[in-house]
Parts: C-alpha cells; sequence; structure tokens
DNA sequence: TAGGTATTTAGAAATTTTTCTAAATACGCA
DNA sequence: TGCGTATTTAGAAAAATTTCTAAATACCTA
C-alpha cells in the first residue's frame, strides 16, 4: 500500500469520482455501480483498487458491502505534495526529502 | 490541463521522482535524464506528460531545455483532497462539492 | 556553412490497464 | 435446504501507456 498503488488508483476519473460520491457517506457496491454505466465485475475491479490504495475500507452487513472514504491516506498524500512545495531556498533546512519510489534499477 | 491529466502524470514514478529533483532548482533534460536508465526519447516522453499536466514549465536556453515546477498546480490537487476530506456532517455547507471528471456518458 | 551537442518526433513493439461475459461465492429468508 | 440477491473472481478482448530505435529539429561554435 505505497504511494504508487494510491497515485495509480487515483488516476483513474471513474475511481476519484466514487471518491466523489462517498464524501457524503458509506455507500454499497451495488449503489455506487448504479451511478455508472458499467457491469458489476468492473465495478468491484474498480473498488478493489481503491482498496487496495487504502483510499476506502469496506464493512460487511447481510450480503451487502459498504465502501468508506478512508481518509488518512489521502493525508499522507498532501503532504507528500507540501514536501514537493516547500521551496528550495527555505531558511530551514526541512529535513531529508522524501523520495519517490522511481524503478530506477536496471533497464536493459 | 484539466485534473486528469494531472493525476494521470502523477500516476508514473519516473515523474514523480522527477518532481522530487525539480525541488531543488531546474535541470536541462539531459540532466534529469542522467538519473534514469532510460533513452533520452523516453525522458522527453515523460517531460511532455508534466508540462502537458502543468505540473512542470520550460524554458530554452541556448540549446538546452530547462525545466522547473510549477507549484501552483499541486495547490490545486491539494484542495481536491480538501475537499474530499471535509467531512458530511460539518456544520456550515461548504458550497458545492467539486466534481471529478469522470466521464459517465454512454457506453455499450 | 559544416559539424556537434541537446532534445523532440514518429512509428512500432512490449507491457499494463480497463472492460466484458460467464461462472463462482456468500448470505439471508421462506 | 433451496432460491434469490449482491458481489467477486477468472479469463479473454480491447484500449491505453510506456519504451525503444531511427530520424528529425534546433541551436551553438569553429
Amino acid at each position: 500500500m505505497g504511494f504508487q498503488e494510491t497515485f495509480k488508483a487515483l488516476s483513474d476519473p471513474v475511481r476519484r469520482e466514487i471518491l466523489t460520491m462517498l464524501r457524503d457517506g458509506k455507500m454499497s457496491a451495488g449503489e455506487i455501480g448504479a451511478h455508472f454505466d458499467m457491469t458489476g465485475a468492473t465495478m468491484s475491479y474498480h473498488l478493489k483498487q481503491l482498496k487496495n490504495a487504502g483510499l476506502v475500507s469496506e464493512s460487511k452487513e447481510k450480503n451487502f458491502v459498504y465502501y468508506e472514504l478512508n481518509t488518512s491516506v489521502f493525508e499522507e498524500i498532501v503532504m507528500w505534495f507540501e514536501e514537493l512545495g516547500a521551496k528550495k531556498n527555505e531558511k530551514t533546512d526541512m529535513g531529508n526529502s522524501r523520495t519517490a519510489d522511481a524503478d530506477n534499477s536496471g533497464g536493459n
């Protein structure tokens, strides 16, 4: 559940729309799916990406699966942006910059 | 240059690493490329994504092209997260939520 | 102007992501 | 138990992204 999954999850418009919908409270997979013109299987795929990214959490009730926003993860993301925004010519040394996880290992 | 391009640009680890490198000031395409095990053509492709997303700006000097962080765009992104984080049961109505740009138009 | 360095463009191959259909699983209720 | 609803999994097709090689462009300097 690193930055990679999270940023990847956020890169899809359907998944961002799901997050926006969840702003108003938790919803079942079916309720979420009703807003899109896609099969339930596809919705399930997107919900799984969001869950793996830590952006939502799920809870089961009867035979519904409810999804809910997990705001703590996007606080981490916001911090990542803030570190990036902290300019080089600040007075105090802000400490070591957080490194992004580029796969910089051997290509060919 | 909407959210779509920006989030997409941020979803790649190489591009996030480039942004981190630029935290210390502007760099030429060649200097940036030297940090990765990829061809210049591939680097050029990534830099173009970042530029189209508004995350960096470029300036030409001699026959070098310098890239520089454009922090104003990630302020917008941070706002998007903050609106998402503003819970449903806040006292004051925070105004209309910004809608993500899901392509919810006719599928098949 | 010719040659050299820096970077981008074009087009194709490789890889990854998104979507679908069909089938499987899970659970509640009569 | 057996049926019906909700959701997920598996596997394949379609679409998008990443990467490369080769060639083109841009600009400086001798």
